[in-house]
DNA sequence: GGGCGCATGTAATGAGTTACATGATTGA
DNA sequence: TCAATCATGTAACTCATTACATGCGCCC
């Protein structure tokens, strides 16, 4: 996912510490990136440096200071050339998962199928997590709706292989 | 991509060389990996060193020497088990491309419509290239068969996505 | 009073890439 | 003769992660 321009994005819809981006993440987005609390902390730094976002401080009580972050003209022009660059290009997707299946054929059909299960199951689960994800405004939520259309896929996918593979097994 | 996985499951098919190993690489499964030359040199060293796999330098006249590699015994297991843990896991998957969906409305519906245009036609450019790629004997031609599965879903996605963008239009 | 949540950061590490270096052969 | 292909590798770098450090407030 474009680090950067996830943290803009959200930083346009309204200002907010790195703290806060953070749970937000790892709350709300886990499931469309795995970017970490080192990395937000990070890449805001790195932002400001260059005049895309500006810090300003804020306390309440005693608590830690907070770096509260806004765009500016500037970040905002980023935004919108990162936008339009991302939204017209393919990105392409590799699946490590495919490593395995490339070699299904070195294992005997009865002990593929049984891991290629776990694995169906492993992506429902991940499917029903999705569910629980809390619902947003804009156009956000579309994220969420992508991995759930991806993952049903995926679920088709592997149905299909364990099918073809059926096949290869004696009947009883 | 697991990429030791992939790199020890084409040498358990036969015996290869480094410079064979990317060309299958970069020519017939560039669509599943990106691995890079300097990286697949550089994993079988490693997994020399290790014991997973034993070199045998083959001269052919006055070329370059060739380091022709194949399993140990002990690379053998190590497939074994890279391929059971790879199978029965899931491998989440990340769309960097979901970065710009995820702020879509910043955009008037017109020229996200067109921008997401570009984006399909660049993925059905994908799609066609795929189906030059040569077909592989084994579980080898599932890899392809899966990023068909994948890009055929995205597409789909991208029009269910611009369809609800079309209602947002007045209507001429 | 002990652990969790808030809030920020640094240092070390890692996986992989880019760019470069080398040198022979083959083909236009 | 000049570029491309064959064949291997090294060095520098990037991006991001893990692990660690700090310190206050809140709740049980």
């Amino acid at each position: 996912m474009d680090r950067e321009l996830l943290l803009l994005g959200l930083l346009r819809r309204e200002e907010m510490h790195g703290y806060q981006l953070y749970e937000f993440i790892e709350h709300d987005l886990a499931s469309c990136t795995d970017m970490k609390k080192s990395t937000a902390y990070y890449l805001l730094n790195k932002m400001a440096e260059r005049g895309w976002i500006t810090e300003e401080t804020e306390q309440e009580g005693n608590r830690p200071p907070r770096r509260v972050y806004s765009l500016t003209p500037d970040g905002e022009s980023a935004f919108q050339s990162l936008l339009r660059e991302n939204l017209a290009e393919t990105h392409p997707v590799y699946f490590s998962g495919d490593a395995g299946l490339a070699f299904l054929d070195a294992l005997e059909p009865e002990e593929s199928t049984a891991l290629l299960e776990q694995r169906r199951h492993a992506l429902e689960r991940t499917l029903e997590r999705l569910g629980e994800t809390p619902a947003h405004g804009g156009s956000l939520h579309l994220v969420i709706e992508h991995q759930v259309h991806h993952l049903k896929s995926e679920i088709a996918w592997l149905d299909e292989v364990t099918a073809r593979l059926q096949h290869t097994l004696p009947e009883e």
